[in-house]
DNA sequence: TGAAATGTTGGGGCG
DNA sequence: ACGCCCCAACATTTC
């Protein structure tokens, strides 16, 4: 009477799911979630992240009844809960699909000996990356074996290995979980919100697998064909919004990639640009993963070491404070600002323009905004976001040159010329027209006198841009 | 996946 | 008809 113990971690889901697929070959088998709060202490969850969680985990214990099993959930410890674990359902085996973060791949090697010490089979896989960390590196000559850091180098070595296919199917019936494994309520894990906050991501999301399929399924149908084109549209649904659903695992990068490759063939012109551009998205993803993995300290630490000793500001809490409560003055970070905070996510062209406007307009260090987007952000990644922050700072791999700073009124012009976004997220200026949309001060005073309780810029554009310029040139 | 400053060109108004 | 100036439009350089 074999019992399998299979591991759930950020793979939430059936299809795709290789640790499911060899867990199943049991007599039985034991699907476990772990609430560990102690587990990081760096990063643990933020309000967001842990609301997603929530749903994803009822999701998924839906799912897994559906195929004649069930999910359980442990508070505690991990090792010892998992020790626990298996001397009460006795297991032989137990599987799971391996995380990236630096302290998170610590904890698993442990864990990994020791269960394997206590007389039990380990056996992990892949789930959440195209290609592991380790496997993507420089050929010979100079530096042989070393990771890439410039990521068009990067994804040219991944196009040559090669894309690997979806391997596994969507099992239909799984072993049974034995009745006398207890697990504990989803509401006791405390993962939602005690002031309800949260009606405006019931409104867009739909955590777990079904979910993320439906959201794959639709961004092909409607939105693939003219990514290139409206991607970088604020106002328009013209990227896919699978993020969270990729950071929790409820759909597989691999079952992304094959979805749009299997219309690679049926394409051409601007179509076929649109899923290059797409894919290569997906691209940045992993490279964010290879980066955190070989530079484990790019977490809180600039990869560039010459960004050491830059002279960020010191007295910034009011600016700060601004910037995350969507009042700085500026349309169209103020707009970004308050999208993220109603909805828990940010469109990506706008997350440059916010982020930019933060490390350089205001010269508040990135850290703080990658802490604000972790504890806000639905789709919080470590590896996304610190990839992600550095790069607008310019302190990171393959970064954006110190002189590249956003103008948040030209890049509104350009990406948002008739205002729709802005007016969505900060209707205080709805009455304005579309020519002081983004530049609201500008207009004449008979049309600002409309715009009530719209604050003044919090820094002027011009001269702050030239004080980020001298103290960039410094460093 | 930038923006501003600076340089160049060419058409049109006008004396 | 011609030269001159202005300036928009575009190109290049610089940060």
């Amino acid at each position: 009477m074999s019992t399998t113990i299979l591991w759930l971690r950020q793979d939430l889901r059936l299809t795709d799911n290789p640790a499911l697929e060899a867990a199943c070959h049991s007599k039985r088998l034991v699907p476990v979630y772990i609430h560990d709060p102690a587990l990081n202490d760096r990063w643990p969850p933020g309000a967001a992240s842990k609301w997603w969680l929530h749903h994803s985990l009822s999701a998924l214990d839906r799912d897994l009844r559906h195929a004649g099993s069930r999910l359980i959930l442990r508070t505690g410890p991990t090792a010892e809960v998992l020790g626990d674990l298996v001397k009460t359902c006795k297991a032989t085996r137990i599987c799971w699909n391996r995380r990236y973060e630096p302290s998170l791949i610590d904890v698993d090697r442990e864990l990994k000996a020791v269960l394997q010490d206590s007389g039990l089979e380990v056996q992990t896989f892949n789930a959440g990356l195209l290609f592991e960390p380790w496997e993507i590196r420089r050929a010979a000559k100079e530096q042989p074996h070393a990771p890439y850091k410039v990521f068009t180098a990067y994804w040219r070595a991944c196009s040559r290995v090669g894309v690997p296919g979806v391997m596994h199917e969507r099992p239909d019936k799984l072993p049974v979980c034995s009745k006398e494994i207890l697990g504990e309520r989803l509401e006791d894990l405390g993962l939602l919100p005690r002031i309800r906050w949260d009606a405006g991501l019931h409104e867009l999301w739909q955590p777990g697998e079904k979910g993320a399929l439906a959201r794959l399924a639709q961004f092909l149908d409607d939105a693939l064909l003219d990514y290139s084109g409206a991607r970088d549209r604020p106002a328009v649904s013209g990227t896919s919004r699978l993020s969270p659903h990729l950071h929790f695992g409820e759909i597989g990068p691999r079952q992304v990639f094959q979805a749009v490759q299997q219309r690679e063939g049926h394409v051409r012109g601007s179509g076929a640009v649109s899923l290059e551009t797409f894919l290569r998205q997906v691209g940045w993803r992993e490279f964010a993963h290879h980066l955190l993995f070989h530079f484990p300290h790019t977490d809180h630490q600039p990869l560039n070491t010459r960004f050491n000793g830059f002279p960020w500001r010191h007295e910034y809490s009011d600016d700060l404070a601004a910037w995350q409560q969507g009042t700085t003055g500026i349309p169209l970070v103020d707009a970004g600002m308050r999208e993220l905070w109603h909805t828990g996510w940010m469109h990506n062209r706008v997350r440059m323009v916010v982020a930019s406007f933060l490390t350089k307009n205001l010269l508040i260090p990135w850290q703080e905004g990658a802490a604000w987007f972790w504890d806000t952000l639905v789709d919080a990644d470590l590896a996304n976001n610190s990839l992600g922050w550095q790069w607008v700072a310019g302190c990171g791999a393959d970064a954006a040159p110190y002189f590249r700073i956003f103008n948040p009124v030209l890049q509104g012009e350009k990406f948002d010329p008739e205002g729709v976004y802005v007016r969505r997220w900060v209707p205080e200026l709805d009455s304005l027209p579309s020519r002081y949309i983004h530049k609201p001060w500008s207009a004449p005073q008979s049309m600002q006198v409309h715009c009530t309780g719209y604050p003044p810029p919090v820094v002027d554009l011009k001269s702050s841009r030239e004080r980020a310029l001298s103290s960039y040139r410094r460093r």
